[in-house]
DNA sequence: ACTCTGACCAGTT
DNA sequence: CAACTGGCCAGAG
């Protein structure tokens, strides 16, 4: 992890944070708030901070969460159709297998009634 | 200093 | 409908 390179390519907006690290603190801070048996999304938390076109940064964040933050709830989060997209990247449990221990069904690599458990990280606030 | 590939997403064609 | 587009940015080669 560091701090992105100046290239001419690198958006203005991004400088919102104080660095990258700050950025994946913030997305781990949201996960750790994600009740149990619940769900939420990529794009949830990118908007909830501020920067919602950066969802595809969460996924790097929660790509690394499992050698930084190795007790957060990563598989409470998949992609904005309840798609488990994440699941090869879990080396001990697999994703739906975490989930169906918390009561979520899971169909087919999708979470069953997923509108219904999707937790919006903007209530919190 | 390139190019390419991702745990993504909303908007457009 | 599906396919495409542009927006993100890290890390590897």
């Amino acid at each position: 992890m560091s701090f992105p390179k100046a290239t001419s390519k690198t958006k203005a907006y991004t400088y919102c944070f104080i660095n990258m690290l700050d950025f994946y603190e913030r997305v781990y801070e949201i996960v750790a708030l994600i009740p149990y048996g619940r769900v939420t999304t990529y794009g949830a938390i990118a908007k909830c901070l501020g920067a919602a076109r950066s969802s595809r940064l969460v996924g790097i964040a929660m790509n690394h969460s499992h050698l930084t933050h190795p007790h957060l709830p990563a598989h409470r989060v998949v992609n904005r159709n309840g798609l488990l997209t994440g699941k090869h990247h879990f080396p001990s449990a697999p994703m739906a297998e975490l989930l169906e221990a918390e009561g979520v069904v899971v169909v087919g690599d999708c979470v069953v009634d997923f509108d219904r458990l999707f937790w919006d990280p903007k209530e919190h606030l």
